[in-house]
DNA sequence: TTGAAAGCGATACCAT
DNA sequence: ATGGTATCGCTTTCAA
């Protein structure tokens, strides 16, 4: 295969200017599963600094059936709130020693159908789904025994284990947050949701109006994109009675929904208050400085990672359905803050 | 290891099932390298599709000594400057049936000397840095016949090859493009360089006023974050010569800077023109839009996986910096377009 | 065209 | 405590 250049050393190597087996520098390297001398553990140690060895993942994964690799399958990664889990699983899985595989599907069927078996052909311990697949089947890619896990939502989709944010705890914050301020006319846009999953956040803004006895005026149900928000707020301030808030289902939406606002010459929050849901980290250089409801992403890695390492492979439907709180990030765009300088 | 569950099928359960040998089976699984009669391959394929057979990984890792993985070092995801990277090298990388292990260094030098020997020995075939790190000596981690290449400037740094975009003439391109705006006084803010690193973007934007007989405020010199924009805005604007015009040198410093112009009451663009430098996708839902000087992304992660592919190992002071031309991406800040609707 | 078999590098059992 | 060695699944040379 390679030329006449050197190749890398192998246990082998470090067997031989130790003086010792090759099982021994097994043990010294895993630290087990025997007992080794500590004057031999020295000559090994050795041995290994002064040839810089360093061990095969391939052969240690073909000999141990496990690459320490984790499989992340994220929609696209160009929209904060999947960097925000993507950064959140990194940290998450170097505490755990295992290196993530990305995979982007840009939400095309083809491409989902490409990369998640590819994940599987690479021999990944586990997965990650963090988001919806368009064909259910994936989720089931690969070998029955790979645990996986889908970190998004709390819904029991797709047949496996499934955690999120507590959605209808956090629009509940959201929605009485702005009901505090005063606000009677409270607007909300969302994006549009598969028949199969329940909208928390549209029906906790709404159980928040009956409880409080506002008015509930009919919710933009537009697209969890910024131009959703956009055509939310076009929606909402079409007809004569138009909102003095506005909570938005998303951040991205809520960025939209400020564009419109601006555009049409409404003031944040003066004329029109704005709170959204997600939290990412790009609201706080929104114009102005978006009042968010925020996931808790490290929170939701890790116990992704942890379901993973727990191996369980509990059928889903016997499982609590695992939410995580949400906390309000208070900023300008509801009037709580003045717009001050950035942090 | 695994208890009486039944373990993955292997290629000998192929080839007893097909009833030729297991030479075979790689022969047809391969495509080579030794032809197979097409009545074998027949009855290959099927066992292979009966046995729902997927090769092992890091068997034929092992053997072959190539894993297709390619380690990607990012400084951080939360970024779209990065994200964008990360996005392009994703798609780039799959075309070439290649997976990405992606680390995040958090620019700690800590998480920088922990994660990238990890990517190494995790046998990645290349490595692509999309960062400066903080360690240089880290550039050279792991087997010196590691493909490897620095994506994100074409700075010789660290020994080994770089490609960038070419700051100085995207610089150009936003200075020049104020210039025919009419403005006469137009500042800059950028961020801190390091003493090796010509500073392209500063550089231009110099040029350009000097060639056209404009006055030269002196530029201010902050963060490459928004924090930097919002500074920079408050030491341009601190004097008695104010601007009519900024060049933010990223579009995280102009994201800061427009958030200071709207604190101070400026209207952008019609008291303050602002164009920046990336043209990072974000940018087109800041407010106003951001007029901005656009990386070719998807060109530079093509060019860097090629690089990698062709393995070469040239010394880069002996090669040519290959630099990719950049492009002005027209929207409202700068003037040029009413602030519409939200594409 | 196909089969037998020698490794790739590491692990861990069975001896000693 | 340590050594010898079978084994993981695959690739590929060498023989047939």
């Amino acid at each position: 295969m390679s030329s006449a250049e050197s190749r890398p050393t192998t246990r082998a190597d470090v067997a031989r200017l130790a003086g010792v087996s090759t099982a021994v520098v097994s043990y010294v390297v895993n630290d087990g599963p025997r007992p080794v001398a500590s004057a031999t553990r020295r000559k090994v140690l050795d041995a290994i600094r002064e040839l810089d060895y360093h061990p095969n993942p391939s052969a240690r994964a073909l000999k141990t059936g496990s690459t320490g690799l984790i499989g992340v399958v994220v929609p696209e990664i160009l929209n904060s709130y999947f960097s925000e889990f993507v950064d959140a699983i990194d940290v998450a899985a170097r505490s755990q020693r295992k290196s993530i595989l990305l995979s982007i599907t840009h939400e095309d069927s083809g491409t989902e159908a490409e990369v998640i078996p590819n994940l599987v052909r690479r021999g990944v311990d586990s997965l990650i789904f963090n988001c919806r697949l368009v064909n259910a089947e994936l989720y089931q890619a690969g070998d029955a025994r790979t645990p996986r896990v889908l970190l998004d939502r709390a819904d029991l989709v797709g047949g496996i284990p499934a955690l999120g944010a507590d959605l209808g705890q956090g629009a509940r914050l959201a929605t009485e947050h702005l009901a505090g301020h005063g606000h009677t006319r409270i607007g909300y846009i969302g994006g549009p949701l598969p028949a199969d999953r329940q909208d928390y956040r549209r029906q906790s803004w709404h159980d928040v109006l009956t409880e409080r006895g506002l008015p509930v005026p009919a919710p933009a149900i537009t697209a969890w994109r910024p131009t959703g928000g956009f055509e939310g707020v076009r929606e909402l301030f079409a007809g004569p009675e138009t909102p003095t808030a506005i909570f938005a289902a998303s951040d991205q939406i809520a960025i939209g929904a400020m564009h419109a606002l601006h555009q049409l010459g409404l003031r944040i929050p003066d004329d029109v208050a704005v709170v959204s849901l997600d939290g990412t980290a790009e609201t706080a250089y929104s114009w102005p400085p978006l009042t968010t409801v925020r996931q808790p992403f490290e929170a939701m890695a890790e116990a992704a990672l942890a379901e993973l390492a727990s191996g369980s492979v509990t059928a889903p439907t016997e499982r609590e359905r695992v939410l995580f709180p949400m906390t309000l990030l208070l900023r300008a765009s509801c009037g709580c803050r003045e717009q001050e300088g950035l942090g």
